[in-house]
DNA sequence: CTGTGTTTAACTAACT
DNA sequence: AGTTAGTTAAACACAG
């Protein structure tokens, strides 16, 4: 007998911790990361039962969220404006409900202080690239207002300072294969979420504009780096595109 | 000001 | 029964 393709569950406590919760909102988001707001509309839209008391489990969950190593908080993109990062789950956190219960995992998913902080030099050099170009957009004229994102903004003759892309404090690569197993929760990812496509959303990227480009490396490729990594592609190369041949980034070398 | 994020603490409940 | 994961409350800081 199928089982209903949209869980409810009416008006009961549905049989899932706000881990897991969580951990379904973000994964069935197309590139695998939600801002706050969506997880709360992903888990109302989904389970009547929390469309009341909101302000206590949505406490909850914000609790979560921050104390639990599992979920990473990724900087907005800076064409994505808005309140709040996004949220992802952490690459070695996919299997966390291995024992197949959905309310109490086996263990806590802890990251050990030295990878904590791995983590944490990434991030902060992705929010610190973000504030970067953001600054150098600041000086630099609008774009116009039906131009697309990433279209290149006017090169203007050579604006005071052109904003110094930050120093990276990262870090070595370490190609490593996607998690092995998808994370399934079969139970509530109805239909099969969109793959992450591999390649750009915009198509102005060319190959060797791409690998021409000074990169943010990270330690652990993951959904969230993946996307960062390709969001920077693609900013770094409209920001190369619209001051050519003012002004070139320089090199994000990575420290030794 | 409101939503977001962090932290501490007390509690309940599941697991060993 | 002890341990630990998860929940709830609450105080507070910060940012848009």
């Amino acid at each position: 007998m199928p089982r209903p393709s949209r869980e409810s569950y009416g008006d009961q406590k549905p049989p899932y911790s706000y881990i897991s919760l969580t951990a379904m909102a973000i994964w069935s988001s197309p590139e695998r990361m939600l801002p706050l707001s969506e997880i709360y509309r992903f888990i109302m839209d989904r389970f009547p039962y929390y469309r009341r008391n909101t302000q206590r489990w949505q406490n909850s969950l914000r609790h979560n969220l921050s104390f639990n190593d599992c979920f990473v908080k990724v900087p907005r993109r800076p064409d994505r404006p808005g309140k709040g990062a996004y949220w992802t789950l952490h690459p070695q956190a996919f299997d966390m409900f291995e024992n197949g219960s959905l309310l109490r995992r086996r263990k806590r998913f802890k990251l050990q202080k030295g990878e904590k902080d791995n983590l944490n030099a990434e991030l902060a050099a992705l929010a610190s690239f973000n504030r970067a170009f953001l600054a150098r957009q600041a000086g630099a004229p609008p774009p116009p207002p039906t131009a697309s994102l990433y279209s290149p903004p006017m090169c203007t003759q050579l604006s005071p300072e052109p904003a110094e892309l930050p120093e990276v404090t990262s870090v070595t690569m370490l190609p490593r294969e996607r998690p092995r197993r998808a994370f399934t929760i079969e139970a509530l990812l109805e239909p099969e979420p969109p793959r992450m496509s591999p390649s750009p959303p915009n198509s102005m990227l060319t190959m060797q504009a791409v690998q021409a480009m000074p990169r943010i490396e990270f330690t652990m490729p993951s959904p969230y780096v993946l996307a960062a990594q390709r969001y920077q592609a693609e900013l770094l190369q409209a920001a190369a595109h619209a001051l050519r041949p003012c002004y070139l980034p320089p090199p994000l070398l990575p420290v030794a």
